[in-house]
RNA sequence: GGUACCUUGGCCGAGUGGCUAGGCACCGGUCUGCAAAACCGAUCACGGCGGUUCGAAUCCGCCAGGUACCUCCA
């Protein structure tokens, strides 16, 4: 199959054109959520970017297995192989079973992420589903000499790995840099080098989360279920892994070097990051606080915000940006953003009504290939957005009588809007009178019709009054040459 | 301290050597009883200094400011 895909790839930093390993396939890996609390609006920035990608690779014709984990096991609360375990911690803190946090945030981020309109992904595992094969994968970075075991816990080896493989590929860093950035450990540490990670971990008599193996009871490192679940699902090389930027030092490092060790040979050909969702300039992040939840954006009821925005301005607002950019949260830019979105959707809807003339006197016909370019150059979705607005001008113009367009390119103009709009970036209508109850929309009609009556007699008082009060209720009222549209 | 990245008009946000990004706001106009919506038009730009070039927002250097990673986070 034949595309002009091109990626931006972090392991060269630069935009590569995208050719799956196997034809008319894509193998496609995201790190997924630590299901211990409620999912921040950055988490879904992410998978909403990945979402789009997943779409437009579909829409590009491929045959695309998406796999994103939920990590519901082994991720402490620090990086340094000590700590409390995140779930075990929230447990105590909300008194129920660790299984139960997992429980309630898994089904929590389905919520969410079903309401930010995204396809699910082809397989969603979990760590605690695959130990034996975690295991499995310790033992055999074990056996080709890059981890050893001290009491119980084994680490992986890096200075050992990274005098025969690059270690810091990803980040574009020497190991003598690294080693200079870690700090001294204060405290007693096992380890044999300061970069080490733990692979596996031994178990305290009072650890909730815990399973048998070779090294006794324990469970596993953070950075070991994404590499053992990618080869599992995807195989030892797949094309595509994806994840937010802040996971490109440590985890996906340590990812890259774990898998090679395993199956020595680089797992992955192209690495995507997303960019962090900021607020007032400050990343958004769950230790700074600064993070509000989906729920609380819809209902404006934290305390940065000034109102509530609807899911799908959310969506479209993270897609007026790309996402290798940081993205600054604020009132004026959702607003812009909602308002843009709106106009967007009404044209949308109007191009439905438009009827076609003989010939066309506007110029829509290269709709498609404009918005397949810039999706091709490493999915630029603010320009695709960009090049729709302008059609739109068109599909109002049309809509006014003052251009025409013919059956074909109205024909055409439908099914570019549709796909870009529905198919690629997933926006829907969130027109709520589409749902309203017949009676409820009849008196809304009834009072509209009373006040064209009023208009007729030139009563303006009692034409804008009940205008007025209707816009003041949230009504948008329109009138048009034989009457009104209103919408709420 | 180390490493990397960023700085675009009132706000958001694309753009990597010459050609109007786009959205929102604002101003003028068309339409309207007045509005709204829509359309047309205008205004507003590339952090600072220097260099390369016929030509730089775009490449190079320096400076200033900011952010991220190096410590859990998508």
């Amino acid at each position: 199959m034949e595309n002009n895909l091109y990626i931006f790839n972090t392991l060269s930093r630069k935009k590569e054109q995208f050719v799956p390993i196997h034809e008319n396939k894509v193998g496609m890996y995201v790190c997924g959520p630590t299901v211990y609390s409620d999912v921040h609006l950055g988490n879904c920035r992410t998978f909403i970017s990945f979402d789009i990608i997943y779409r437009y690779l579909i829409y590009l014709g491929y045959k695309v297995r998406y796999v994103r984990n939920i990590t519901d096991a082994g991720h402490l609360e620090g990086d340094r192989d000590e700590g409390e375990d995140k779930f075990a911690k929230k447990a105590k803190l909300e008194q129920l079973e660790p299984m139960e946090i997992v429980q309630k945030y898994t089904i929590g981020f389905h919520e969410i992420l079903s309401i930010f309109n995204t396809i699910p992904p082809s397989i969603e595992p979990t760590a605690t589903g695959h130990i034996s094969e975690q295991i499995e994968m310790v033992k055999s970075i074990l056996e080709s000499g890059f981890a050893y075991e001290i009491d119980g816990t084994v680490y992986f080896n890096v200075e050992k790995y990274s005098k025969n493989l690059p270690y810091g590929i990803l980040t574009n860093r020497k190991l003598e840099d690294l080693l200079e950035g870690t700090r001294e450990l204060d405290g007693q540490d096992e380890k044999k080098g300061r970069l080490d990670f733990a692979l596996w971990i031994k178990a305290k008599p009072e650890t909730l989360m815990q399973w048998p193996s070779p090294w006794g009871w324990g469970f596993p490192g953070w950075h070991i279920e994404c590499s053992v679940m990618s080869t599992k699902y995807l195989g030892k090389t797949f094309d595509i892994h994806g994840g937010g930027m802040d996971l490109q030092a440590t985890h996906h490092t340590n990812e890259i070097a774990q898998s090679q060790a395993c199956n020595h040979t680089t797992p992955v050909k192209y690495w995507m990051h997303t960019n962090m969702l900021t607020v007032n300039g400050v990343r958004m992040s769950k230790s700074a606080g600064n993070g509000f939840l989906p729920k609380e954006l819809f209902s404006g009821s934290h305390p940065l915000l000034e109102r509530g925005y609807s899911p799908m301005t959310v969506r479209f607002f993270m897609a007026q940006s790309h996402y290798r950019s940081t993205l600054d949260f604020s009132n004026e830019a959702l607003q812009a953003s909602e308002k843009g979105f709106s106009r967007l959707m009404e044209g949308y809807k109007r191009l439905q009504k438009l009827t076609a003339s003989a010939v066309s006197t506007i110029q829509t016909a290269g709709l498609r290939l404009k918005c397949e370019e810039a999706m091709n150059d490493d999915f630029n979705t603010p320009i695709a957005i960009s090049h729709l607005f302008d059609a739109l001008k068109a599909i109002n113009l049309v809509y006014d009588g003052k251009e025409t367009i013919s059956v074909a390119d109205l024909d055409e103009l439908k099914i570019v809007f549709k796909t870009f709009i529905e198919d690629i970036l997933g926006l829907k209508s969130e027109n709520t009178t589409s749902t309203g109850n017949e009676s409820y929309k009849k008196a809304i009609d009834l009072l509209l019709n009373m006040r064209l009556e009023a208009k007729q007699n030139k009563d303006w008082a009692t034409s804008d009054k009940i205008r007025n009060e209707l816009t003041a209720l949230g009504f948008e009222i329109k009138d048009t040459k034989d009457g009104f549209e209103w919408k709420l």
